[in-house]
DNA sequence: ATCCAATATTAGGACATCCAACTATTTTAT
DNA sequence: ATAAAATAGTTGGATGTCCTAATATTGGAT
């Protein structure tokens, strides 16, 4: 009988957590603790939900990040590295993300003009089609309805707009 | 030049993202969008903080969990089972993490006395050690310094907590 | 001209996750 | 009492991400 949702005490692993923290002497990382392992658990919920829409479609989190990025650039088209800066991934995983959306057909690599030594990604009109169908997919099953109110929502983001800043995201 | 952060303007590409999102007539989603993509990348730079700290020690966060739900548990053991529903995490990665931890002697395997499907795991006196010192390096090293006030951090907790539970966490 | 930095790719490894199939055991229904 | 269903855990295979190191090519600086 470990936990009981039943009963009138919804139990909190977090919030107990917490308290073993305190109970050993770690208050100066209690709270830390807190925080950071329960950014952990809403990503993990998210991103199951998220993965869960873009399944159908053939792409992951990441892969739609990537085309989206595209999607939204001026000439449908940006550098490798750009890629990786913007989404703060290692180039490798760019490589990689690109390897499978290329065979897909969703995008294509093209020689720099200038620079020879760099590729350019360049979505495709499948890719485009593509992106925007997972995008209202995301929209209604996910995005408009995240399971927070507004006000905790535009919060949410206000306190982590400020915790990527510190951490020099931007 | 991708961004400039010593320019007067400073470039948050989630804000950009949402700004994309409202001129493409995406309204009902673009704050969920924003709140799940601040969420993806703050648990992006934690991770990596936790990882860093871990690794010298051997092990990952995933294993650190498990261990410390042990390290907290009365009896310091518990059915595989059991660290799977409070971890949130499949059979197979319990299996997978508790594998990796007894080969390092960290935690060790013993058939449950009364059900003989089930299996205990153990943390041993070596892993309670390393939980220890885990412990105080991540305390020190990202708990007690997490690049947000008091006021931001209890407020991410209660928000996020709030998410939790809606989404059937707790 | 030469050295150093940057761009991308490849190969290989570590890790987490998920799925389906499987064994063994226990519980439930008839 | 026996058959059927549920539960606990493991295994093998596939996918995906991240990281390190090595390589080839090119660009920029001196």
């Amino acid at each position: 009988m470990p936990d009981d949702q039943q009963s009138g005490l919804p139990y909190d692993p977090i919030e107990e957590a917490r308290r073993q923290w305190e109970a050993h002497g770690w208050e100066e990382g209690a709270q830390g603790m807190a925080a950071v392992t329960s950014l952990m658990r809403a990503q993990q919920i998210y991103m199951a939900r998220v993965e869960a829409v873009l399944r159908p479609l053939g792409i992951t989190f990441a892969r739609y990040e990537t085309m989206m990025l595209l999607y939204f650039s001026r000439r449908g088209a940006l550098p490798m590295g750009v890629i990786g800066s913007r989404l703060q991934v290692h180039q490798t995983s760019v490589t990689n993300a690109v390897d499978r959306l290329e065979a897909a057909e969703l995008v294509k690599r093209t020689p720099h003009p200038s620079d020879r030594r760099a590729t350019i990604v360049e979505i495709t009109e499948a890719g485009r089609a593509l992106a925007l169908k997972a995008t209202e997919a995301l929209n209604s099953e996910v995005f408009a309805r995240p399971g927070l109110g507004q006000g905790d929502m535009s919060e949410l983001v206000g306190i982590l707009a400020r915790l990527r800043k510190q951490a020099g995201d931007f």
